[in-house]
Formats: C-alpha cells, structure tokens, sequence
DNA sequence: AAACAAAATGCAAATAAATCTCAATTTTTC
DNA sequence: GAAAAATTGAGATTTATTTGCATTTTGTTT
C-alpha cells in the first residue's frame, strides 16, 4: 500500500480520536492542515483501512458510519441526547448464541444500543 | 387516524408478508393493485405505521430498511448469500446487560447479524 | 346530504451519505 | 530519471428517504 500524506493524516487522525468520528468530521479536522484533501479521499481510505484490520468501520442504523480504531471486541451505545457514542463490551460476544438459537453461520453483528449517556443523564 | 385505501393496502401488504420487504418492495407489489399509489405515500404510511407500534422498522446498516409485522422481542439477520432477513431470539434479550456493563439507560437495541443461512450452506 | 375542517395523497424536488469517474498528480519500481 | 502503478481532487452520480405543496379524500357538523 502506496504511503501518501492524505493517508497518513487519515489514519492519524482517527487514532488521536476518541468520539467514534463519521468521516466527515475527520474530513473537516484534516483539512485544516492539509485544505486540498477531498472527501472522497477520506472514504477511500477509510474503506481501505477498515478492509485491512486497521480500523473498524461502525454502521450505524440510519445516521452516518462511524470509525473506531479500538479492534477488540465490543459494540457501541448511541447517547439520544448528546449525540455521543460510546463503547460497552458484554461479558460475551453473540456469535456462539447466535449460531445457536439460529442455526445459521455467523459472520459477524452490529450491535447498537440507544439510550441515555450518564453524564446525559446527570442532567435531568 | 384517517382510514385511506392506501393505508389499508400497505398495512396488509406487510401484514402478509414474510420476507422483511423494504419499502420499495412494497411498493411495487401494490402497485399491481393500485397502480397510482405513490413510494412517499409508502414511506409516510410505515413510518406512522411504526411510530404507532403496529409494525417495526429494522434499520438495517448501509442497505434500505425494512419492516415487520413480527412485534415480539427478537432480532434478525442477514444471509450475505441469498440476501434474505431471518428472525432469531435469544435466550434473554440484551437490555439488562447492556445496561449493567455500560452504565447507561437501554431504550432500545438493533441487533443484525451477517453470515450465511441453512438453506445457502447446503449448496456450498 | 351540503359544507367545512382536517388529514392524506401524488408528484416532483430536495436531502444526505457514500461511491464512482476520470484526468491529473504522486509514488514506487526498474 | 523514465515508465508503470497507485492515489488524488473535483464533481457527477447513485440510492434511500424525506419534504413541500397543490389537490383530493375523509371525517365532522349541521
């Protein structure tokens, strides 16, 4: 894989991030320091670096994708009231009972919870 | 709420379903019925449709939603072969746990998986 | 059942997220 | 440093869904 500046600042920039960024936000943060990178360029590598283990690409149902660079398991709880998604890992991961319970052969899951944050909820 | 032909169409059209259809699908079923019915007429009658807790949407990550008549806790997933959405329970729906492990108030989850269903294991 | 208000419809345009096209540029290879 | 390979930027395109609005349909009132 070509070493380019727009992929560097990419990849940086999601490592440094701990807000689960769309690729728009990091779209609009890179460009600060480098004001020619598209947006376009920063799917592309995104795409490519979740296909390559880098990072991991987070669909969210109806809102924008999210990037994360935390690889180990674990699934996302969306906060209704600040926007914020945060990480939760359960005490075991779904694909056994899945499997299970379905009798199919599972590849991979989505889980996305949505509720209230505590900081959110602190203040009501 | 008003009763249309319209709406009367579509909620059966789900009802009778068993595919998880998108709205598209729907459309274009009962469009053989009602030729002049249009797709914002369908999407504005399943979103009231869902909001009024008769039917559910299933959002699902990066594809058109869907929807179902099935209102008992369960959740779906997708065979990355055949493109068909099946139904599965777990043995105790996640909330709780979602809850205790990250702290924050559950309203809801969405739980998709991909892999590949019985039928498609078959002829592999 | 005529008249009026409220709600729903169809159509086209708008939106939003993400991808694609392609000429120009940059990076690697030889 | 020339040629090949990969990447980029910019804008157009695609797909799913929503919205605005004039028109029609439905429900309500008398």
């Amino acid at each position: 894989m070509i070493r380019t500046k727009q992929r560097e600042l990419i990849k940086n920039a999601i490592m440094e991030s701990n807000t689960h960024p769309t690729a728009d936000e990091l779209f609009q943060k890179i460009r600060i320091q480098l004001p020619t990178i598209s947006l376009a360029t920063v799917y592309r590598n995104l795409n490519m670096l979740a296909s390559d283990g880098i990072i991991r690409k987070i669909e969210m149902p109806d809102m924008p994708d999210r990037f994360d660079w935390r690889m180990t398991v674990h699934d996302h709880l969306y906060c209704e009231k600040c926007g914020k998604v945060f990480d939760f890992t359960l005490s075991n991961a779904l694909d056994k009972q899945i499997e299970e319970v379905s009798g199919m052969q599972v590849k991979q899951y989505n889980l996305i919870a949505k509720g209230i944050c505590s900081d959110c909820m602190k203040k009501l």
